[in-house]
DNA sequence: AGTGTATCCTGCAGGC
DNA sequence: TGCCTGCAGGATACAC
């Protein structure tokens, strides 16, 4: 499910709600999705007070007071879920976590497949948990010119690499698609071969599509909700991911589904044919 | 270095 | 209705 703008949304949404507030216990439902030994992971959490909540690529990242980290990669399905007290209904149909607050409150967090994760990561690894990951698309500091950096140093199909979290930060299956159908080019070219303005089309195209998804709050294909348990928006303003023999909105021809690396992409064969990489 | 495959897990849609 | 297959927003490990 979650991708950039999906983790942006739903930290926006617990970042107006949680500051302040204060973690009591920490009820670990399905040990598998706790990253590392379960009773530490309840313990450094637990009579913690939360300061912020942020994203970091497809992570929502909750910072407490002292400056410890909960790291929570959402999976496909993970969600998060609060309340003011215990008669509220929670909506939860697979809880996993829940965090219960001081004020009577709390957090659940939701996971049917379980592919998600949560970690504590204390201030002084922060800095190395974060370099893992690559640059962060919307950041100001993100230029076209690194992209096509970044693109000049793989030959493997553009969309595999906009997937590696290691070289671009937040970026999905629907949102790689998306933004290659913008930039007409096919998601199986070498990323080598993409020249200086391609990669400009590229680079325009994935902003535009990820801040537009976040000011829609997301793309709900199935089971994403944001914190408030509202869906994303942003499926009707999808032109490739899912359409396969619709027309495309650009030029009428049947969008076309390819497989490769494991997964789906949606392509408009004369689109995106392969030819326009200058 | 890159690619295909399998794995984790559950639910849903479609075909028969 | 039931049973089967394939598919799903992700990440990782493995063999070739």
């Amino acid at each position: 499910m979650p991708e950039l703008p999906e983790a942006e949304t739903i930290a926006r949404g617990l970042d107006s709600v949680l500051p302040g507030r204060v973690v009591r216990r920490v009820e670990v439902v399905r040990e598998d999705v706790v990253r590392g030994p379960v009773e530490p992971f309840a313990e450094a959490v637990a009579g913690r007070e939360f300061r912020g909540v942020g994203r970091r690529g497809k992570n929502v990242v909750f910072t407490f007071a002292d400056s410890l980290r909960l790291v929570v990669n959402l999976g496909m399905s993970g969600r998060f879920m609060t309340g003011v007290d215990a008669e509220t209904e929670s909506g939860s149909t697979h809880p996993a976590v829940v965090f219960h607050l001081e004020d009577g409150g709390w957090m659940i967090y939701d996971d049917v497949r379980r592919f998600g994760c949560l970690t504590a990561v204390p201030a002084t690894e922060w800095t190395r948990w974060s370099r893992r990951l690559g640059p962060e698309p919307l950041a100001h500091g993100f230029t076209a010119k690194r992209l096509h950096g970044i693109l000049a140093r793989s030959r493997s199909p553009i969309r595999s690499l906009l997937l590696d979290q290691r070289r671009l930060a937040g970026v999905g299956n629907i949102y790689a698609v998306e933004a290659l159908w913008f930039a007409r080019i096919h998601p199986r070219t070498p990323a080598n071969a993409i020249g200086k303005a391609a990669a400009a089309r590229l680079h325009r195209a994935l902003r535009r599509v990820l801040r537009n998804a976040i000011r829609a709050g997301g793309t709900t294909l199935r089971n994403y909700r944001d914190a408030n348990g509202e869906e994303g928006r942003f499926g009707r303003a999808l032109h490739a991911y899912g359409r396969e023999s619709e027309p495309c909105t650009r030029c009428g021809t049947p969008i076309e589904r390819i497989v490769f690396g494991g997964r789906s992409a949606f392509v408009c064969p004369r689109c995106q044919d392969g030819s326009a990489l200058p």
